[in-house]
DNA sequence: GATTCACTTGACGAAACGCTCAAGTGTTCT
DNA sequence: AGAACACTTGAGCGTTTCGTCAAGTGAATC
C-alpha cells in the first residue's frame, strides 16, 4: 500500500492524465505586459536609477552624477524604461526631466524593494 | 536672456556640475535583492507559471499540463524561481507541490498583473 | 531489487541583453 | 550663424539567458 495519507497520487483529485481541473493563466496580453514591466525592473542598474527617480524627478546630467556612471548608458537605460511607460519625460530648456511615469510604477517599485529589505519570510 | 520662467537651469536650484544635493539610490544588497527578484518575474513563461502558483499550489505535472509546455523547460524555470526564494516547494510521495514562498511575492505578482491590466494612466 | 513515475540537472547552441563609442539632434547663448 | 550644452541613437561586441536533449536522482510499486 502507499505511505502517504493521500487516496490516491492524483494531485487535485482528479486522475493524473485528464486535463479536468486545467488552471488558466492570465490573460496572454496582461501578462505579457506586466512581464515587460518586471523584465525592466529587473537589472541593477537600471533599478537603482527607478530607486533616485522615486525620490524626486531629475534631468539626465543630474541622474549621471548621483550614479557615477556613463552618460550614453543612462541614456540607453531611460530609453528602454520609457518604452516601457516605466518612466515619463518633460523637456525644459536645454534639460529634460525624467520620473516614474505613474503611482502604479512606484508603488510597484516601493514593494519590491520593500521585499528587498526583508531579510527572509516562511511561514 | 533665457526663454524659460526659471531663474537658472541648474536642475535643483544648485549650479550644476558640483554634487551638492546628490541624491542616494537605495541600498545596494537591497537592491540586488530586489532586482533579481524583478528579474525572475520579468519573463512571459514564468510569470504564466507564477500567475497559476498564485491561484493554487500545483506539482510540475500539473503545471506542464496547464502551461502546455515542455517538462524540463518547467523544471528550468523553476529552479530559477526556487533560488530566488520565489516559489517554495513540498513533497509529497511522487509529487514535488510548488507554491509561492510567501505573501509578499504573491502581492507583487497581483500588483504587477494588475497594472498590466490597465489600459494606461496619466495624471 | 528492478521497474516505473516524477521530476532535476548539465551541456550546448541560439537569441536577447547591456555597454561603449562615435555620430546625430535639439536648444540656448553669444 | 556658430559654438556649446544636454542629451539620443545606431552599430558592434562581449556576456547572459533560455530552451532542448540526454542522462541522473529519488520515491513508490511490482
Amino acid at each position: 500500500m502507499s505511505l502517504n495519507d493521500e487516496e490516491e497520487p492524483g494531485c487535485v483529485g482528479e486522475k493524473h492524465g485528464s486535463a479536468v481541473s486545467v488552471v488558466q493563466p492570465a490573460d496572454e496580453k496582461i501578462c505579457a505586459r506586466a512581464a515587460g514591466i518586471f523584465r525592466a525592473l529587473g537589472d541593477l542598474s537600471r533599478l537603482r536609477l527607478l530607486s533616485l527617480l522615486a525620490q524626486r524627478e531629475m534631468c539626465v546630467t543630474e541622474l549621471t552624477e548621483c550614479l557615477q556612471d556613463n552618460l550614453a548608458a543612462i541614456s540607453q537605460r531611460l530609453k528602454l524604461l520609457r518604452a516601457e511607460r516605466i518612466v515619463a519625460t518633460r523637456r525644459q530648456g536645454k534639460h529634460i526631466f525624467y520620473r516614474l511615469a505613474d503611482s502604479h510604477v512606484a508603488h510597484l517599485i516601493a514593494n519590491g524593494i520593500a521585499h528587498g529589505e526583508e531579510p527572509d519570510e516562511q511561514p
